[in-house]
This record gives C-alpha cells, sequence and structure tokens, in this order.
RNA sequence: GGGCCCAUAGCUCAAUUGGUUAGAGCCCCCGGCUCAUAACCGGGUUGUUCCUGGUUCGAGUCCAGGUGGGCCUACCA
C-alpha cells in the first residue's frame, strides 16, 4: 500500500496581491503532488490565505468595507492564479473559515490542559505602525520594526504565554532523530544553532486589535497570528481530533507517509521551531519536512513594488502557457537556491529545449516519418528482435526514469529535468543515427518501424515523467500518440517501468507543433508586451568599460564626510552595565543641556574610573539603540588591533560639544 | 564577536563521496545531414578546480590557515 502524501505552501497573506514568488511556490508544490499522484500514492495539497491580523483590520477600514468582506475580495486573485496555472489543490484553506478557528481554539485547549500556556505581564518592544510586539529577535538592526523600519518601543501589556522554553531539548532530540526535517542542511543548521541557544517563552496572544481568533475563555484576547497561521496545516484536513473523527486527518496527518511543508526561506523559524513546539505540545504528530525554497529576483534585481518589477503571473501565463512557465519555474534553479527569473532566459530555455529538444523529436517523428511512410500508426514490432542502437536507448530511457524519480522525491526539480532532457537528447541522436527517412525510402519497413516505435515508446515515457511539471502539454503530446491522457489512480504506479506500453495500431494524431519556436519579432513582441526592456548588449559593454574604471576607486567626497557629525564628549560618569561582559555605561556632555548615555563596548580594556574627566570622540547624529535594556544615544570612537583597544582621546581642552572635523 | 554554507570553462551547474586524461547545457566557430519547428547530428575553443601549506601511492573531493561571497546569530554602535 503506497503511503498517503501531504504537501503544502504556505498560506499567503492576503494583503498582497500573487506574484511569481507565491506562484513559484505554488507550483512546486503542485509538482510534487501530482508526481506523488501517479505514482499511485494518495496525494493531498493544501494552500490557502492568512486573512486575520491588524493590517488587513485597517486596510479594511480604509476601504470603508467589513474585514470579512475586503479579505473575501482580496482571496479571487489568488483563487484565480492557481487555477490559470493549474496548480490542482485539494483544499484551499481561508483562515476565516469557521472550521479553522474552532481547530485553533481546539488546539489552543490542548496546549493548555498541557500546562503550556500562562498569563503574565509582557514587556517587550513595541511597533506602533504594526500595533503589536516583536520580540528582540525579529527587529532589525537598530532597534526597527522589520516592517516598517521604524524604532519600536519598550511596552508592557497582558498577554498569554507559551512555554516554548520547555521544548528546547525535545526539539533538539527531534532534529537529532530525524536528520532531514529541515531543507536544505544549511539552513537546518541555522535552525538548530539557534534553537542550542535556548528558547523564551512565546507571546501567543495580543488586546491590541480584533480582528483574529479570540482565545477560549477570553475574548478580550486574540490569537497570536503565527499560532493562528501555522494551525492551518491542520485545520483543513479536520485536525486536531481524535482518531477516526475526521477521515482526512487520519489519512494525511495522523497516517500519512510523508508530510511536506514547502516554505520561503524567510519564515522557516516558524515552520521549523514554533510550530513543531506547538505540535509537542498539543499531542499531535510532527511534519516529516520543511523544505525552504530560495527567493527569486527578476531580472538580475530584487522584486519590489518600487522597483515597478512586481510580477504577477498572469500576463506571464498568457504570453507563454502555464506549462511553461512551471518549466522554467522548475528548471531555471535548484529547489532551496536563490535564483534569478529572467524573461530571456525563458524564451531561452523554451527554445532551445521545449521547442528544438522535445517539440521538434515528436514534430519529425510523429508528424513527418510516421506519417508519410507508416499511415501514422504506431507500428507493430518483435520486441526481441531489437538491434543494439535500439537497447542503448531503452537503457536510457530506464535509467533516466528511476534518477528523475530519485530527484522528484527529493524536490530536485532541476535534477529531474536535466535527467530527462539526457534522455530526449538521446533521442534526437538516435533518429539521426537510424535515419528512418532512409530507411522509408530503402521500403526497409521492418526496421523502419522498429526506429518509429522505440522513439514513440520513449515519448511516452517522456510525457509520463513530465507530467507533474507539464501536465496540460504531456497529455497534448499523449493525445498525439494516440494516446489517453494520463490519469492519476490511487494505488496505481504509472510511472513507466516496462518497455513496450505502447499499443501497436493506435492512430497516432499529429497536429500543430507542441511547443512553436518563438522567432525574433515574436520574442521582441512578447518582451514588449510585458513591458520588458530588450537589452542593448553593444550599449551595455561599452558602458561597462567605461564606467567600470573610476568608479573602482574607493574615494567618498567631501559631502559624505561631512554626514558624520563627530564631536567632543566629556565623560561625566561611567559604570559597568549589570550582567554585560563588555559594556560601559557612560553618561558623556556633548555641549547639551543634559549629558547622553553612551554604551560602549570596551568594559574588557578601561576601568569606568579611568574614563571619566577624558574627552573622547563621539558619533552624534548616529542612531539610537537600545543594548541590554538601555539606549545608547551616538557612538564613543576606539581603535584596536588583535589585543589591544584605545579609546579615541582629545589632545587639548577644547569645549564639549566641538566639531570634530 | 560567534556560527553555518559556498567558491569548478565567458554564463548556469555536474563530478558515483579519495581513484585514470575534471564533464554537460547555453554562447561562439567549422562541418555534416535534410525526416523535422532556421530544427537535428558531429567536431572545435575556453580550466593554476580561489590562494598557501599539509595528509596520501593518489586530492576538485580530506585537514589547517588565508582571501572573497552569501546567510544565521549576538552585549560593535
Amino acid at each position: 500500500m503506497a503511503r498517503p502524501y501531504y504537501v503544502t505552501t504556505p498560506i499567503y497573506y492576503v494583503n498582497d496581491r500573487p506574484h511569481i514568488g507565491h506562484a513559484y511556490s505554488t507550483v512546486a508544490a503542485d509538482v510534487v503532488s501530482r508526481y506523488q499522484a501517479i505514482r499511485g500514492k494518495p496525494s493531498y495539497f493544501l494552500t490557502g490565505l492568512d486573512e486575520h491580523g491588524l493590517k488587513i483590520e485597517r486596510r479594511a477600514k480604509e476601504e470603508a468595507l467589513a474585514p470579512q468582506d475586503f479579505v473575501d475580495r482580496m482571496a479571487a486573485p489568488f483563487r484565480e492564479a492557481w487555477e490559470e496555472l493549474d496548480c490542482q489543490h485539494h483544499g484551499f484553506i481561508r483562515t476565516t473559515s469557521a472550521q479553522h478557528k474552532e481547530n485553533v481554539q481546539a488546539l489552543w485547549k490542548r496546549m493548555e490542559e498541557r500546562g503550556d500556556i500562562y498569563l503574565d505581564d509582557y514587556e517587550d518592544w513595541y511597533c506602533v505602525g504594526c500595533e503589536s510586539f516583536k520580540t528582540e529577535k525579529e527587529l532589525l538592526e537598530g532597534n526597527l520594526c522589520p516592517i516598517h523600519k521604524k524604532p519600536v518601543e519598550r511596552i508592557k501589556e497582558r498577554s498569554y504565554f507559551f512555554r516554548l522554553s520547555n521544548y528546547t531539548q525535545p526539539l533538539l532530540d527531534y532534529y537529532e532523530e530525524h536528520p532531514d526535517f529541515v531543507q536544505p542542511d544549511s539552513r537546518f543548521n541555522e535552525v538548530k544553532s539557534f534553537v542550542r541557544e535556548g528558547l523564551r517563552d512565546l507571546s501567543i496572544s495580543r488586546t491590541s486589535f480584533r480582528w483574529g481568533i479570540p482565545v477560549p475563555g477570553d475574548p478580550e484576547h486574540v490569537i497570536y497570528v503565527w499560532l493562528d497561521a501555522l494551525t492551518n496545516y491542520i485545520s483543513a484536513l479536520g485536525g486536531p481530533a481524535e482518531e477516526g473523527e475526521e477521515p482526512l486527518f487520519d489519512e494525511f496527518w495522523r497516517n500519512a507517509g510523508t508530510i511536506t511543508h514547502i516554505v520561503g526561506k524567510d519564515i522557516l523559524r516558524f515552520h521549523a521551531i514554533y510550530w513543531p513546539a506547538f505540535l509537542l505540545s498539543a499531542g499531535v504528530r510532527l511534519p516529516t519536512h520543511v523544505w525552504a525554497h530560495g527567493w527569486l529576483t527578476v531580472n538580475g534585481e530584487k522584486m519590489s513594488k518600487s522597483l515597478g518589477n512586481f510580477l504577477p503571473p498572469g500576463p506571464l501565463v498568457e504570453a507563454f502557457g502555464a506549462d511553461v512557465l512551471r518549466y522554467y519555474f522548475m528548471r531555471e534553479v535548484g529547489f532551496g537556491q536563490d535564483g534569478d527569473f529572467s524573461h530571456r532566459n525563458l524564451i531561452n530555455r523554451y527554445n532551445g529545449e521545449l521547442a528544438n529538444g522535445l517539440g521538434n523529436l515528436m514534430n519529425r517523428i510523429v508528424a513527418s516519418i510516421l506519417k508519410k511512410s507508416l499511415d501514422g500508426q504506431v507500428p507493430s514490432i518483435d520486441l526481441g528482435a531489437l538491434d543494439d542502437s535500439d537497447r542503448a536507448l531503452i537503457s536510457k530511457a530506464q535509467s533516466s526514469v528511476e534518477e528523475a524519480a530519485k530527484h522528484y522525491e527529493a524536490l530536485a526539480f532541476h535534477r529531474a529535468l536535466d535527467t530527462i532532457w539526457e534522455l530526449v537528447s538521446a533521442a534526437n541522436k538516435y533518429v539521426d543515427s537510424t535515419e528512418p527517412w532512409m530507411l522509408a525510402k530503402q521500403d526497409d519497413k521492418t526496421r523502419l518501424r522498429q526506429v518509429c516505435y522505440t522513439v514513440l515508446e520513449t515519448l511516452r515515457w517522456v510525457s509520463i515523467m513530465l507530467f507533474p511539471v507539464m501536465p496540460q502539454k504531456c497529455n497534448e503530446l499523449r493525445a498525439q500518440l494516440g494516446m489517453p491522457p494520463l490519469l492519476p489512480t490511487e494505488q496505481v504506479d504509472l510511472w513507466p517501468s516496462a518497455w513496450g506500453g505502447l499499443r501497436p495500431g493506435a492512430q497516432t494524431k499529429p497536429s500543430t507543433p507542441l511547443f512553436p519556436r518563438f522567432d525574433e519579432a515574436q520574442e521582441r513582441s512578447i518582451l514588449e508586451r510585458l513591458g520588458v526592456e530588450r537589452p542593448a548588449e553593444d550599449d551595455k559593454k561599452a558602458n561597462a568599460m567605461t564606467e567600470s574604471e573610476p568608479s573602482k576607486d574607493d574615494f567618498i567626497e567631501f559631502d559624505d564626510f561631512m554626514k558624520l557629525d563627530l564631536r567632543v564628549g566629556l565623560v561625566k560618569t561611567a559604570e559597568r552595565v549589570e550582567k554585560s561582559k563588555k559594556l560601559l555605561k557612560l553618561g558623556i556632555d556633548a555641549g547639551e543641556s543634559a549629558p547622553r548615555q553612551i554604551l560602549a563596548g570596551i568594559s574588557e580594556h578601561y576601568a569606568p574610573e579611568d574614563l571619566v574627566g577624558k574627552r573622547v570622540v563621539i558619533v552624534a547624529n548616529l542612531k539610537p539603540r537600545k543594548l541590554m535594556g538601555l539606549e545608547s544615544q551616538g557612538m564613543v570612537l576606539a581603535a584596536s588591533d588583535d589585543d589591544r583597544l584605545s579609546v579615541l582621546v582629545v589632545e587639548r581642552d577644547v569645549e564639549p560639544g566641538s566639531r570634530a572635523k
């Protein structure tokens, strides 16, 4: 019995419109799901939307809509995008659905019963923009909110906590026992080292907004968005639930052979640490794999609204077709690595691999040789009478099938496609060396039949191997071969195994080329329509030549220097920061009404009393930053070599606050 | 500051885990073929495998140090 396979995408925050980043994750999950389905495994593919949070509440207000109406409206483009891209999810979860809310609360109760939830005062960094707390670790350099890029404040609120700290060791144990839990390996290393540092309890409720799921028994509080969002993976199946209560949950979670969460590398921590901890607490089994994929840039640049290269998938599907876009996503970059989405590259791959490689192979044999010489019928041959060249191709096909399967299982899509294209290339060589057109001329029908059959059967195999990535094109290919569409069936493994499955006598149906080549004019018009500039190669080179030389120098402008507000500061007070190894807290007179508090990481080199009375140089306009809970309003300059450190001291007694320049 | 990962042809990547002369694809040039979508096939050019040492009969692969890049993390500010 093939064990069930469950694959998920992240649920996308409905505040955004779908772009190729979303599309990339979703296509990958669809490919996984389709692959498992043709291998006969019961397969369930879940995607969906994260619809709660203050941001949504506020956006809805701006648009004068009820939050529910707003998210209903924003959800539609996602559904459409996945339909356009032929991503056949089995479930589409929305966190505002009644079932999801109930299940999140059920999970909460289980965690509460375990004794892992308690109410406490919460003091932490707070972003006014988000109206929510940020953990220290979420903050950007300089105590900035990662979303608003503005400084956060220290604020107290009453909040429910999850005893995440109790799960440090259980998580490490789980990682140890499941060495392929997180992929790629280097990401797993990051997760482990983060957990090894020790985990702090996690605030899991908010009182600052309403648009969320109420805490059971305390409706003043709304459940933390990540606890809400992560639960989608089981709530969509009806979980958490006791055995026998929810068939989907039993099949695809409790008894699943594999549970794979596909996520972007930015949300790995939530999936690899928090989520398993919640599940451990609630007594629910853990997923088997969390796969963090990389980011796509667009034509070499980071995708962003401000750069105007925010790429929705729709126009690309319109221009190239869903399958071609899917192919490109899966072919171009190694899954797990960062990559680039380049229109030019897509067209190159299309022409080189799809049109010239596969499309032309099918065309030359089906639409031409077979049609002209054998009435377009799949020939009947003696499989025992093949010659060495036939057997070589067959053996190539067999190894290719094996390899591709291995790569699909490992989500190494680009490798799987690589392998398949080696077979396509071998088939083209085979046609060249066997010269079926000569056989037709010489009227060597027996050999001609053998050759044609060998190529046709290879194409049939390819139509299966490629199916997860290009389902529609593969069915078109099969139609031209006179084959029915591929119909995944549970417990039936459709993956090629025995040579000779193509039925002799079937009527092939040559039709238009599968992948018509783009000529230069078409290429230009497509790029134009998509608003992509055609890089003028020569100009680019010329620019690179002239620009690179002078920009080589490392000088800055005088104005750049003047941006620094360097001043003389008189050290009035100095003391050690409690529990700190390195920090001294200095009170520094910089000619202002009150002394500044500046922290300096120099206590391994200076005793506090050595500094008082010294005139030092400070950077006065450095953005304030909190260290060990204390604000530092500037920076004291110091120089150090391998083992010594010296604060920069001013030689004469100029007034505190004097500008250094 | 601590840690993880990476560096191979102009570009994108392989190299069966230490084993012969480091390979593909794209690009470029030449030739062939003509069934086919200006396709296809063959041939050709490009390497100090980042550097320096070490282990070994043998190193792209292992070890040490360095350089460059990416990422995670922290009490640099």
